[in-house]
DNA sequence: AACTATTTATAAGA
DNA sequence: TTCTTATAAATAGTT
């Protein structure tokens, strides 16, 4: 606006730059107080000439005008913070959903539901998953049946060693009560004192069964072998 | 710049307002960055509108605008704070200045000296003053003197009673000697003993002088009282 | 700094 | 908000 139009770049004439500086600066700081007034609004304005001098303008005042600037700097910062931080829990959440909608799909088709729309390549595949699963249960079951019955036999031999225990001592003091009752009532009534023979105590015998086909499963009866222990209650649901 | 003119006041139409301030605005941060580049300013520019609802533009970044202000306010604090510290001082030398002027004048007219220019009234004034620093400076010098000859008697007393002292005690070792001396070599020379009569003793006889005409001074001459007292350096000038 | 031809900004209207 | 356009205002180049 003037009497030649000018290119917006630097003007390379010192003296040229010193006074478009001034009328345009002056005219600019005009403006700003235009804004203030017309549009009730809040200015700031700072300008350093390209010789370091200062020139401002306020509305009302710079310092007024830098804190409020800053105030509203932090609450945008906080915005973008809670807006981005919204933004990572939404990913989050698209993500497990994906993730969840994925499985409930494959757990469907493994309960052997939702079939339609599968190819014979799929169904294949899915056919051997399953019996891959079944084999691995399988041995897996073989494997808890043999924790558990070797966790019996252990127990069995200790408690038949218990029983042997136990058998000693009962006629040792069978033994004992006899001679008592020899010293006291004479050698007739011996034979009263066997009552306290295996007999009294409480024992049942156990036989192992054979109900495994399972080839890796080791033989378990010993047909030749009894145990001998007190009752008690052996929970074998796992 | 439109249709019409308008007056700068605040816009009391609110949609006319929101409007004024979307195109004024954007013409002044237009404004703001042609010159910046224009004139190689650093430019920074902050508005709030009514809505509070921030607006900003700098040529490089508001936090550098704002930093280079406060920096460039602190130091215009500084050159401002010495400026007037300058200035105080400025003034503290002009009233010495006016001071020693005055006084160097008083002092040359009580010398007697550049008494030109002045009325027969101040001359009176001026030997008035002469006179009664004359009479003060007389009577602060009958006070010294008398304050000196007081000393000087109240030591003479002094001396005079140690001198005193001391011719009793000469005495008593006179007697004491001869009597050794008549003890050792018999009552014949008794007489040689009185060598350590007062003459043996280096002693003066002061009388003090009438030298005083003011009749404020005591009369000092006691021409019936003598001071004995031993040989020191006593200075009277002052 | 003042002038003025010209460009630019913008007020009012659509 | 945006576009248009008549007009006010700003200002580039000159004196």
């Amino acid at each position: 606006m003037g009497r030649g139009k000018i290119a917006i770049r630097r003007i390379e004439d010192s003296t040229s730059r010193q006074v478009t500086f001034s009328k345009r600066r002056k005219g600019l700081m005009k403006k700003a107080k235009e804004l203030a007034i017309l549009c009730d609004a809040e200015v700031g304005l700072v300008v350093f000439s390209s010789t370091a001098k200062l020139y401002d303008f306020a509305s009302t005042s710079l310092k007024s005008v830098i804190e409020r600037y800053n105030k509203a700097k932090e609450e945008q910062q906080q915005v973008s913070n809670l807006t981005s931080e919204v933004q990572f829990w939404q990913k989050e959440v698209a993500i497990l959903r994906q993730k969840l909608h994925t499985l409930q799909e494959t757990h469907r088709q493994l309960m052997g539901e939702q079939l339609s729309g599968l190819g014979i390549k799929d169904l294949q595949s899915l056919e051997n998953q399953l019996e891959n699963s079944l084999r691995g249960i399988r041995i897996k079951k073989e494997q808890v049946l043999t924790g558990e019955i070797d966790e019996l036999r252990r127990k069995g031999t200790l408690m038949h060693e218990d029983n042997v225990e136990l058998y000693k001592k009962v006629d040792l003091m069978g033994q004992e009560n006899l001679e008592l009752y020899e010293q006291a009532y004479g050698r007739r009534e011996r034979d009263h004192g066997a009552e306290t023979t295996p007999s009294s105590s409480t024992l049942f015998s156990l036989t192992m069964g054979e109900n495994s086909h399972n080839p890796t499963s080791l033989q378990l009866s010993q047909p030749d072998q009894h145990f001998y222990y007190k009752a008690t209650t052996h929970n074998t649901s796992t």
